[in-house]
RNA sequence: CGCGGGGUGGAGCAGCUUGGUAGCUCGUCGGGCUCAUAACCCGAAGGUCGUAGGUUCAAAUCCUUCCUCCGCAACCA
């Protein structure tokens, strides 16, 4: 039996069409889990959108539509860019599915019948034309953000959870698990900044709007956003307060949840709470990703600089964004979108150390063997060499994969590329073909075939398309990632096909000038 | 004194945990090659690692000051 593997993005918030930002979360998910997959991993991936809350309610009234309508075309909009991405989720779930707002009203149900959740008082400044709370902090000059009028203390009916009862059981599992919280940095701000501090019971319930799931028992409150949308991890694989399904006891806990540094709080303090409250395990690790910025700054629509992955995939196809992003973004640091940046990136990385490559190795088969795949030969020091550096590029993306840190692991197969075309340089195919050294340049051929088949396996986690379409080019079945450990399987006797540019190079300054038109 | 992160050659970053010739990619300049998408390969120039001080035989790396940029500050998601 294979072992699961359970990954989760953050489920989108339908308000509206996500940003490249966004979108790369999905991608960088996808990349994981399909690394996974191939090493051989029953992967589970999961994805979704968040369709509750008052900033929907709000966003379908200035539309003129209801909510559910509202949400339907958003979360049309967001499934469809995350397929346009080419991303492999294996469910896209949302959480105004009949299904998902059932079990949270049981779960909602539960957590009150032992007692973790109570009805209280929400107390805070109110501003009556607004109809909204406010915290001191949000406050300007002490008056309501909105509206500049001036706010008063009130209060209303809400029911609580008892984060505080969880309180110590948390500090223990962060401290005592150095994994579950990553990059490490954002575990220290949550046990310093919100966990230790001392947590107070979270309102967990609204009624100053209704869209949203309503509570069973007492329905003029919709539960808080936070409780439902989290509690799509387990839903959506089937579980239930009272009878779970096979399917829920073999994927929970997930392995992974992947989300945006802004949410750590939620998954990590929040979250686990509400998972000990129902007796279930917690995730084994939240991963808070950096964010995309654009020219140093962040992206927002408000901010009037957003950019959408689908428009930058009609501009430079699907593989190069999900390069772009899947190599620009560091580990624990945030990562910077330009025009510019991502021109460049595509013209030196994609066009002329893989793609230029791949041109003209298949380009030399065909014009020295009439494009047959040449047997391995006799190895010398230099295709052992080459040979070597692919080992051992295999080893590092394995490595940096088992560590998320999935953009090192594209430069360590860039490495085969990039090893690869110096090896041309240094076997100069041409000039064997000149003095007539057939069999060491049918070795010297066989040894880029190869590279480059083993280099397309490593990459199609990452660029699935590019990926096939060297599989293509080579007209090659083996394309198994086990057969990466075997340097030599390519399959000698069959013809490649013709050599076809897989980036074709961007002129920067034509391309920008067209696109300020 | 709210909390956290960043400031490294023209650009984007790594290195800092476990101090010891400052590394990578792009760009620039020079050279080589001609199989290839003016691509590829080699070489060079360019950094007193934000500031001031401290610890040390030795600091980008540890400690402290200040400057500066960014994010967060709980019932917004």
């Amino acid at each position: 039996m294979k072992e699961k593997y359970y990954i989760s993005t953050a489920i989108a918030y339908t308000s509206g069409k996500p940003h490249i930002g966004n979108t790369y979360e999905v991608i960088l998910a996808d990349a994981i889990a399909r690394f996974k997959r191939a090493q051989g991993y029953d992967v589970y991936f999961q994805t979704g959108t968040d369709e509750h809350g008052e900033k929907i309610e709000l966003k379908a009234k200035e539309a003129g539509v209801t909510p559910q309508e509202y949400v339907d075309k958003v979360a049309g909009t967001i499934r469809s860019i995350w397929d346009k991405m080419n991303t492999s989720y294996d469910r896209f779930v949302r959480t105004t599915d009949k299904k998902h707002e059932e079990e949270v009203q049981k779960i909602f149900k539960k957590m009150y019948d032992q007692g973790d959740i109570y009805l209280g008082e929400y107390k805070g400044l109110y501003c009556t034309p607004c109809e909204s709370f406010w915290t001191e902090s949000q406050l300007v000059d002490g008056k309501c953000p909105d509206c500049g009028r001036e706010v008063k203390e009130a209060k209303e009916e809400a029911y609580f959870f008892k984060l505080s009862k969880y309180q110590d059981r948390l500090v223990e599992y962060i401290e005592s698990h150095p994994d579950f919280i990553q990059p490490e940095s954002r575990k220290n701000e949550m046990l310093n900044n919100f966990i230790k501090p001392g947590l107070q019971d979270l309102c967990v319930s609204r009624t100053s709007f209704s869209w949203g799931i309503p509570v069973d028992f007492d329905p003029k409150h919709v539960v808080y956003v936070w409780l439902d949308a989290l509690t799509n991890y387990i839903t959506n694989i089937g579980y239930d307060p009272d009878t779970p399904t096979e399917e829920f006891q073999k994927y929970w806990p997930a392995d992974l949840h992947l989300i945006g540094k802004d949410i750590i709080r939620f998954h990590t303090i929040y979250w686990p709470c509400f998972l000990w409250s129902l007796g279930l395990d917690l995730p084994k690790k939240v991963f808070g990703h950096p964010w995309l910025l654009t020219n140093n700054d962040k992206i927002g629509k408000s901010r009037g600089n957003a950019i959408y992955a689908d428009d930058l995939a009609d501009l430079f196809g699907v593989d190069a964004v999900r390069y772009y992003v899947l190599h620009e973004i560091p580990f624990a640091n945030d990562g910077n979108l330009t025009y510019e940046l991502m021109i460049e990136r595509y013209n030196s990385d994609l066009a002329n150390i893989l793609g230029n490559l791949v041109n003209r190795t298949i380009s030399m088969d065909k014009k020295y063997f009439d494009g047959v795949v040449p047997e391995m030969g006799t190895m010398e020091d230099l295709d052992e060499d080459l040979k070597d550096t692919v080992s051992k590029a295999i080893t590092k993306t394995i490595d940096a994969m088992e560590n998320l840190r999935v953009a090192d692991a594209i430069d360590a197969v860039f490495e085969i590329f990039r090893r690869s075309n110096k090896y041309i340089d240094e076997t100069t195919p041409w000039t064997l073909a000149k003095e007539g050294k057939i069999e060491r340049l049918q070795t010297v051929i066989y040894h880029l075939l190869e590279s480059i088949r083993i280099g397309a396996i490593l990459l199609h986690s990452f660029l699935p398309e590019t990926s096939e379409k060297i599989y293509q080019q080579l007209n090659t079945d083996k394309t198994d990632f086990e057969s990466i450990y075997q340097f030599g399987s390519l399959e000698s006797g069959k013809a490649v096909h013709d050599p076809e540019p897989l980036f074709a190079r961007i002129d920067k300054e034509k391309f920008l000038e067209g696109l300020n038109q």
